[in-house]
DNA sequence: GACGTATATTCCCGGTTCTGCATATTCCAT
DNA sequence: ATGGAATATGCAGAACCGGGAATATACGTC
């Protein structure tokens, strides 16, 4: 039996893992590694929680080279939309998400530099 | 380890009983068998569910005489004071929520008479 | 085509959650 | 105090989730 979209969507953000990765591709697209510097993650969790958000349409992913960019959809469903716009004003007051967002803006990309580049909405082409 | 409020909310209302519950609930303040009988469950499965989201802050729970009286709590935390207005919006399209709503408006109040006393902002005071 | 890096997938395990059944508790009327 | 209606709780099994280890795949370089 299908689930409602608006469940599927909690479900996805109930986990604080799921909830940081959404809220950081909120600021920018990033690559598996960035989320798994950023976050703390092992490689196996950072690429599992991806895959359940990207299943379930939370997240969308483009291979780049070998780098796997990670972005939120272009066209979100209306609920998933919805809460978007509530995370931006409930997790700015959380330490952990303010935390997140402090070591994003200092982010080296060592591995990878499609993000940076799209952070400064660059065409993402080789060579920068 | 505690858990971020935000996310408690997201686990509350991750399951489709309990978001109709809350759906319900806020229309108006509902006892156990009304809930019971509007969505179609046993009396361990309203009430357990009613448990998880009373402990969780979700719900408040008054018992008046025999009954008791399921609602929204009167101040939510700023996390579910969001959530509860996103639902407003979102879930007016999703075709169960409006049938419970049609099925709501319909209730005649065979087991219990506060609910609909409180709907009608009349004191909840015996002999109605 | 061999190798290194980045990422995904599979299998397994421990912990949590959900459900049903049986039982307990609370309140009210008699 | 007894019984009935409404509701809660304890327990056990099923289902689900998230993490780790090992392995597989995809891409780029040489």
């Amino acid at each position: 039996m299908k689930k409602s979209p608006l469940i599927t969507v909690y479900h996805c953000l109930c986990d604080e893992t799921r909830l940081r990765i959404v809220h950081l591709l909120q600021q920018a697209p990033l690559c598996v590694c960035h989320l798994q510097d950023l976050l703390g993650l092992t490689q196996v969790a950072a690429s599992k929680q991806l895959a359940y958000l990207r299943k379930r349409g939370v997240v969308e992913a483009r291979r780049h080279e070998q780098w796997m960019i990670y972005s939120l959809p272009q066209a979100p469903s209306p609920e998933l939309d919805w809460q978007l716009r509530c995370l931006q004003d409930c997790l700015t007051t959380h330490p952990v998400f303010r935390n997140d967002l402090r070591r994003l803006k200092k982010l080296q990309p060592a591995c990878c530099w499609a993000a940076k580049a799209i952070r400064q909405d660059r065409p993402l082409t080789k060579k920068n």
